[in-house]
DNA sequence: AGCAATGATTTAAC
DNA sequence: GTTAAATCATTGCT
């Protein structure tokens, strides 16, 4: 207010009156007697000044009126004119001041992870990149899908929240902004508002709203931080494989069991089947490894499950396999094998038949598929054929897989780490020895 | 509530 | 990178 008085008296003193600043002079009062000439010209001035200064603290109606007999004062344009051009002067500090400022970072980061998350963004699709990697993080199957729809349900509710309530804050600015614009253009007739100072003012206002709606984002991605780690955080909400999962892991397992090792086709494979991702299935191998061999008796009766449960298709498997040997080279078994043996058998029937390329495993994958049936066989046979130990009926198979180390007996390196570059047809490279 | 089973994570070794 | 081993945290059964 020092300023804008400061201002006025030098106005009412010098510029206008064209007499000297008369040391302190204040405003002359609003109502006085009209003098001579010249008093009456510098009451003019001080009494269009008094108003034009009061002018915004009096309500709208009686600033109309008010606005109206100013417009009309004889002093007005003069005045008007050098309050302009003083306002320029003294706003030339003030623009410098407060430039145009750069991007937030910390809005940008909050912008791309509303993205990434898919709040932001294309309305359709949103979220689905989050929505597959919970799918992803919290283990597939049919269970996960209910968290799945869950999770974008609650997803598509912030996504809604955060649209309304910005879309609010954006119809509020827009509005807030029209009616100062307004205000300040019709006053601009009685002060002096220049249309850049009237830009700023619109910059300020922005400048305020999109601070709020920072607030906005930054509380949206907490909601949305929160929201994944109580669905993605799987150690918080583990969900059990589905039965049929399990089934198909332990089915694997059991008829690998010389070498459960399998590679990453396998690994693969064996996801897509479960519909789990591939590390949780070598978390379950692992997992398995582990625990089997860790107390290998109260696996005994799994594995003799299991391996009755591929023993016989794995008996048709290797019987038509020494059949279509005998009928296609009866002097040399092993020579034309390779090229026509593609029958479903054992633990590997479920892989082998549809491989990544769509084609059925053949040539050297036969050897591993039969090796692998052998396997099971003499699970079966030693459960079947009546060989006891003498220790119960739940003793019958015997875990020779595990060396005297505590390791696989055949499992010299890992499968997935020891061949790389297996090519396509020997992706039960486990089984192979 | 207690417990076993189980999926995930961590750590260390390779 | 993978793996074994230990451990954590949750689920599901009794």
């Amino acid at each position: 207010m020092d300023d804008q008085s400061r201002m006025l008296q030098t106005l009412a003193g010098v510029n206008l009156a064209g007499h000297s600043v008369q040391g302190g002079m204040a405003l002359p009062p609003p109502h006085g007697h009209d003098g001579a000439d010249g008093d009456g010209r510098k009451q003019d001035i001080g009494d269009i000044l008094h108003q034009i200064m009061t002018i915004t603290d009096q309500s709208l109606d009686e600033a109309q009126a008010k606005k109206h007999a100013l417009n009309c004062h004889r002093m007005k344009p003069a005045l008007f004119s050098v309050l302009c051009e003083i306002k320029e002067k003294t706003g030339l500090s003030i623009r410098g001041a407060q430039e145009e400022d750069p991007p937030d970072p910390q809005l940008m980061r909050l912008d791309n992870m509303l993205l990434a998350e898919g709040v932001s963004g294309p309305e359709k699709g949103g979220g689905s990149a989050a929505a597959a990697a919970a799918a992803a993080a919290s283990g597939g199957s049919s269970d996960n899908s209910i968290e799945h729809s869950d999770y974008r349900a609650k997803l598509t509710q912030i996504r809604q929240i955060y649209h309304t309530e910005l879309e609010k804050y954006e119809q509020a600015c827009n509005e807030f902004t029209t009616h100062v614009m307004n205000l300040l253009r019709e006053q601009s007739r009685t002060r002096p508002i220049s249309p850049k100072e009237i830009e700023r003012m619109v910059g300020i206002i922005h400048r305020k709203f999109s601070s709020i709606q920072m607030q906005l984002k930054q509380s949206t991605c907490e909601a949305v931080m929160i929201l994944r780690s109580r669905f993605l955080d799987a150690r918080r909400k583990r969900r059990n494989f589905s039965k049929q999962a399990t089934e198909i892991l332990n089915e694997y397992f059991y008829s690998h069991l010389s070498n459960p090792y399998p590679s990453e086709e396998a690994k693969e494979e064996l996801a897509k089947k479960c519909s789990i991702t591939v590390s949780q299935v070598s978390n379950w191998f692992g997992n398995k490894r582990i625990r089997y061999k860790k107390n290998i008796g109260k696996f005994q009766e799994e594995a003799n499950l299991y391996a009755a449960k591929t023993a016989v298709t794995a008996a048709h498997a290797v019987a038509a396999a020494v059949q279509n040997n005998q009928t296609n080279s009866p002097t040399t078994p092993n020579s034309g094998s390779s090229g026509s043996f593609n029958l479903p058998n054992s633990g590997d029937m479920f892989m082998n038949m549809q491989s990544l390329n769509g084609d059925s495993y053949q040539g050297s994958q036969v050897g591993a598929n039969v090796q692998s049936q052998v396997d099971t066989l003499r699970h079966v046979i030693n459960q079947t054929g009546g060989y006891n130990d003498g220790l119960g009926g739940n003793s019958l198979y015997s875990p020779h897989n595990l060396n005297a180390n505590g390791g696989w007996q055949d499992a010299t390196t890992p499968s997935s780490v020891t061949s790389p570059t297996e090519g396509p047809g020997s992706v039960h490279s486990d089984t192979s020895n």
